[in-house]
DNA sequence: TTTCTAGTTGCGACTCGGTCGCATCTGCTG
DNA sequence: CAGCAGATGCGACCGAGTCGCAACTAGAAA
């Protein structure tokens, strides 16, 4: 059961000042979160974060740096089968895809590597003549622990 | 590019009465609504289409509806990729799996159905220890006409 | 057929995730 | 250090989805 390397901190705000995209106080914060994230956070939970560097940070400033950080497939986008109400998930995007596997009973998240999956894309590309720019395999049942 | 095979109408209804699960009206309409779909809809579609056969069902209802198609497992619920809006899309539980391609320039969705689909899934069961339940894949990028 | 009741519905109010317009502020370049 | 394009905070807003409750009904039992 491989699991993904983590990866070099600061990277962000460096493709930021690459590409010339502006970085401010707020943004380095929600940089830093995301970067130094160690699970799956929510928008609220992002804020919370943020807002115990910088407490003047606005909701929709997180909002907005995620739609940028989306906007430039820097970060992808999870449902985690809605373990917890309707919002969304973020995680940085690893040099390797991989797919998010959540138990509907204790709600653990566990990620999954394998070449089957990067496979199975390219043959996406091939057999339905596409480019693929964003991926996303939930997978939702019952862990071994919860079989008993 | 093999496409997903359609499925027998009335299906639902009849799972319905073989559990006991009480038919009323409103689910009844719900029910040929999606068997009857040609395409993925949103609650809203749904609440639409029940309408013009008694415009006095409640979105609630299409709501508490699909709640209990989910829980018994007859119906997906997917994202798109968020081609539209925030909202979710339905769609019969068909007898092959089958994988969702979002364009996201000109919005097209695409099935696309293959046994490296289910060799994955079978994959992460065997080497994670999970029972999968659910599962969903989408992909995001561009169809050939959009690429020119 | 009629009666009875557990389960379902419509309604309105509510929550929650996310967006937007606008006045103010600030990173950055010169 | 001045100027301004672009970013922020704020508050109002929106749409998706949920919930409590009184009224209604499917379907089993009489
Ligand atoms: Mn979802
Ligand atoms: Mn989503
Ligand atoms: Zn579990
Ligand atoms: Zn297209």
């Amino acid at each position: 059961m491989p699991l993904p390397e983590t990866q070099i901190p600061g990277r962000l705000q460096a493709y930021f000042s690459e590409r010339g995209i502006r970085i401010t106080q707020q943004r380095r914060a929600v940089l830093r979160v995301i970067e130094t994230a160690t699970k799956h956070l929510d928008a609220s939970q992002i804020l919370r974060k943020v807002q115990r560097v910088d407490a003047s940070v606005d909701r929709s400033t997180v909002y907005r740096t995620l739609q940028l950080l989306k906007r430039h497939g820097l970060i992808d986008e999870l449902d985690l089968m809605h373990i917890r109400g309707e919002g969304h998930y973020y995680e940085r995007k690893m040099n390797r895809e991989h797919i998010h596997i959540a138990c509907l009973r204790c709600g653990k998240i566990t990620e999954f590597v394998t070449s089957t999956y990067d496979k199975l894309k390219q043959q996406v590309e091939k057999d339905c003549h596409f480019k693929i720019l964003v991926s996303r395999l939930e997978v939702g049942g019952y862990c071994s622990a919860c079989r008993q």
